[in-house]
RNA sequence: CGGGUUGUGGCGCAGCUUGGUAGCGCACCUGCUUUGGGAGCAGGGGGCCCCGGGUUCAAAUCCCGGCAACCCGACCA
């Protein structure tokens, strides 16, 4: 028998790192491609993506956005008319030079994001207060020329979709920044089992070019952020650089007030970081590939009845519209499957043999829990739909009590480097960007967000002790 | 781009100090036995030892030069 710690992986609380890297890994969630920062999406993981991509779309369209697709390629001189977003996105752009054979007259670049081709188009498109507000989304893939590649989080292309709306005023345009972030919470919070915190980001953490940057932070368990969505309001910079203008009612000219707003790939990290433990994943049954699988256990003749339940059982529960998988494979043992749908994070296992025929019972195991439990076969069916609805609502409040029991008010410099060792501190700031950078200098740690729903507060600074900005307390914290 | 570590069958590693033509575990294939927490025994297949030079009768091993990957920092969804 092979020893189990030959085949576990490594514990997070001994090398979160390392747990992560061969998580992904052994639970063929991902792989890495050939050219250094690429990943491979394998099916696992892929089936995750659409399920998080089946819950997005759905409340993109219900609130009234229709999906479109832009081109990959940008001419870079499109890139370069909003000063800010060049600026930004320049250190990271992967630039086509050849082409057909021949050197190109203007470099092409690989879309980072598609502000510029979309602006570009929309600017075509609207001509009359009457086209407003044009609401579209595009599903795509993006390419960041990033540094420091970790599968999921950072990956040099990824997939997402992108908001890009345009509106007649700043008023309808922050609304729609909301109207997105609230869909984005609710696919954190009710999908992927996330508490987040939404708020603003401080001025030297928005994306480049916009006015407004609202985001959705996470806390994973080895208490550092993972930003898993951001919505921006772009005033007037974008329409400004490509003339998206319409006539108003009164016949004036005017300049369309736009937003942008995603979620990526990154979000599949958040989950990983967030809900896994040391026996591995511990996938959200609303994202779970397989919701429950079934391991028949026996041999040879005590098999065969076994298979026929096992058949029917799986058949039920499939008609419940719960994805169900069967694990029929002849040459391993129950052990090895019962390690590795529990390393692959399954929320819920039926164990049928020969004892719980007998019995007319099947075990029921619990990921979250460990616990295993016996259900009468006449009703484990009508049973599931609400298990997995308690296990779904069991990590959410999980994820919710780390989270509460990780976030810790800070006053002064000392508790601030504490509470961001561990997890979130909220601590009033100064607002001024040399303090943000000393404090990433000093601690590690970055502005998360200003939070919506914080409490009016005022004071000194809990790190350089000027007076405090915002009306209330930030979020900072050691982030991906 | 700095700092660190590592490149040896698919994966994880040993061998390198003290050169002699490659080994272990897992995985894989075959057979028999086995199946309620990573099965056992027996047999078997598979390696340009990262690349290029050099030293030597002889290099995975020593010398020089590259390259790559990963981890830790600076940029980022």
């Amino acid at each position: 028998m092979a020893k189990a710690d030959e085949k576990a992986i490594t514990p997070q609380s001994e090398d979160f790192s390392a747990w992560y890297n061969e998580l992904v890994l052994k639970a063929e969630l991902a792989d890495r491609g050939p050219v250094r920062g690429t990943m491979v999406i394998r099916p696992y993981g892929y089936r995750i993506w659409e399920l998080i991509h089946d819950a997005l779309d759905l409340r993109i369209k219900a609130t009234g956005h229709e999906n479109a697709y832009f081109p990959l390629f940008i001419p870079e001189s499109h890139l370069k008319r909003e000063a800010e977003h060049v600026e930004g996105f320049a250190p990271e752009l992967a630039v086509v030079t050849h082409a057909g054979g021949h050197e190109l007259e203007e470099p092409i670049v690989v879309r980072p994001t598609s502000e510029t081709i979309i602006g570009e188009m929309f600017a075509k498109w609207i001509s009359s207060y009457r086209d407003l507000p044009l609401l579209i989304n595009q599903w795509a893939n993006v390419v960041r020329w990033e540094l420091r590649p970790r599968l999921f989080l950072r990956t040099t292309e990824f997939l997402w979709q992108e908001g890009h709306t345009a509106h007649a005023d700043e008023a309808d345009a922050q609304r729609e920044t909301m109207v997105a972030t609230e869909f984005y919470e609710q696919v954190a919070r009710e999908f992927a089992a996330l508490p987040v915190i939404v708020g603003d980001k401080t001025p030297s953490e928005r994306f480049a070019g916009a006015v407004r940057t609202v985001t959705l932070e996470t806390l994973v368990r080895d208490g550092r952020a993972i930003q898993s969505a951001t919505s921006h309001y772009l005033g007037t910079n974008f329409s400004k650089a490509f003339e998206i203008n319409y006539t108003s009612s009164d016949g004036e000219q005017a300049l369309c007030h736009t937003t942008s707003w995603g979620m990526s790939t990154r979000m599949i990290g958040a989950v990983i970081m967030a809900q896994g433990d040391d026996k591995g994943l511990i996938l959200p049954p609303r994202l779970a590939p397989y919701q429950i699988v079934i391991v028949p256990i026996g041999r040879d003749a005590d098999l065969v009845p076994v298979v026929t339940e096992t058949g029917r059982l799986a058949d039920e529960i499939r008609g419940l519209g719960i994805r169900v998988k069967v694990d029929d494979r002849t040459t391993l043992s129950p052990g090895f499957k019962f390690n590795e749908w529990e390393l692959r994070g399954v929320p819920l296992r039926i164990e049928l043999g020969p004892r719980d025929l007998a019995a007319g019972v099947a075990t029921l195991a619990n990921r979250l829990t460990g616990e295993k439990t016996t259900v009468p076969l006449d009703e484990i069916g009508q049973q599931m739909s609400a298990r997995l609805d308690e296990f779904q609502d069991a990590l959410y409040q999980r994820a919710l009590d780390f989270r509460e029991a990780h976030t810790l008010t800070a006053t002064s410099k000392e508790e601030l480097a504490d509470a961001v060792a561990t997890g979130f501190a909220l601590a009033l700031h100064c607002g001024q960007k040399s303090c943000e950078d000393a404090i990433k200098e000093d601690l590690g740690a970055t502005a998360r967000c200003i939070p919506l729903d914080g409490e009016p507060e005022e004071g000194r600074c809990a790190y350089c002790d000027a007076s405090s900005a915002y009306g209330k307390r930030i979020l900072f914290a050691r982030a991906y």
